[in-house]
DNA sequence: CGCACTCAGTTGAGCGCTCAACTACGTACA
DNA sequence: TGTACGTAGTTGAGCGCTCAACTGAGTGCG
């Protein structure tokens, strides 16, 4: 294990004020929308996915995938998204092992219903605040570390849960 | 209520971006430091914060403060590390109000094995894929947030249900 | 002083998320 | 055809966080 590379002062504050600011932001958004239209963010991004997707549904893994979630997560909160009448679960019918999440009609009031609060909450503390440039250069960097943790590598990572714990001895 | 200004196809592309990063960025991070130390992030900021305090210690309510965290959030986190012999909390002797969370030498030395493995995640998967501009054009993004969401009015939102549950009438 | 108000911090219920284990179906290959 | 492995999704325990309510100490003012 070499030597560690300790941040540099410049990093550090790179750091720092991205982290301070996504906490906040996050936490803000959070609580704007379970205030004003009762669910976290995650589920306004699982309402948002299925109602972009051609017939307002999707298999539960693409859907996960598009959510950057587990698929444990996605699938508690499809649970209670079905709980509340928002969406609908049924049998994929060319692999019974799959299933297939569909927006309601209620689903997707709901979601009407919130977008409007949610997109202003966004641009009020985010967006309206930054220039054009830092749109832009916010969308390079988010990009560029998207593509970084979805790498061959990193997906592995996130599975060697999994893999240690299907290879029992060797 | 003024009509709704969606996103445009830039802006939208930069949210998500930067959602999606986030999003995956501090999976990782939280995994790595949840798996080799044993931690949530949360907890390595606080004892990150006390590290660099004058005595390794705070009162409760600056190192909220500093770590951008709810006073409640604050008193669940810090119960839990005073039970792992990581912090110890005494009076503050000039406020009976308060509470001046220390950090033991067993939390410190948590803390600096910790604190390898976690810089070296940042920079896997943040830092080192960055171009210097991009770096600090990130601080300069986080700056503004961070600025905006601590402004007068943000802070009153937050602080919000507070008074309204002491408003019983108005 | 006495009373109302504010401030510091804690508490418990409820909920979403993670992890690990599990079921059940699909696939490859001898 | 059988068996071994991979894939899709679910489940429950445990934990951290939010919200709202609460205790108790400081503060302003008649």
């Amino acid at each position: 294990m070499a030597k560690t590379r300790w941040l540099t002062a410049s990093e550090q504050r790179a750091w720092r004020a991205y982290l301070e600011a996504t906490t906040l932001l996050f936490d803000a958004l959070d609580r704007q929308l379970q205030r004003d239209s009762t669910m976290p963010h995650a589920y306004y991004e699982i309402l948002v996915r299925l109602s972009e997707a051609p017939g307002r549904s999707m298999r539960m893994s693409e859907l996960a995938d598009a959510t950057r979630s587990s698929r444990s997560r996605l699938s508690h909160a499809v649970a209670r998204l079905e709980e509340r009448g928002w969406l609908q679960r049924v049998e994929c019918p060319t692999d019974k092992r799959g299933q297939i999440a569909g927006l309601t009609d209620v689903g997707f009031a709901a979601l009407e219903e919130a977008a409007p609060g949610h997109v202003a909450a966004v641009r009020r503390h985010l967006i309206d605040r930054l220039t054009p440039q830092q749109v832009t250069q916010l969308e390079r960097i988010g990009s560029v570390v998207v593509a970084g943790l979805e790498s061959p590598e990193c997906r592995a990572a996130r599975a060697a849960q999994a893999a240690d714990s299907a290879t029992p001895v060797a």
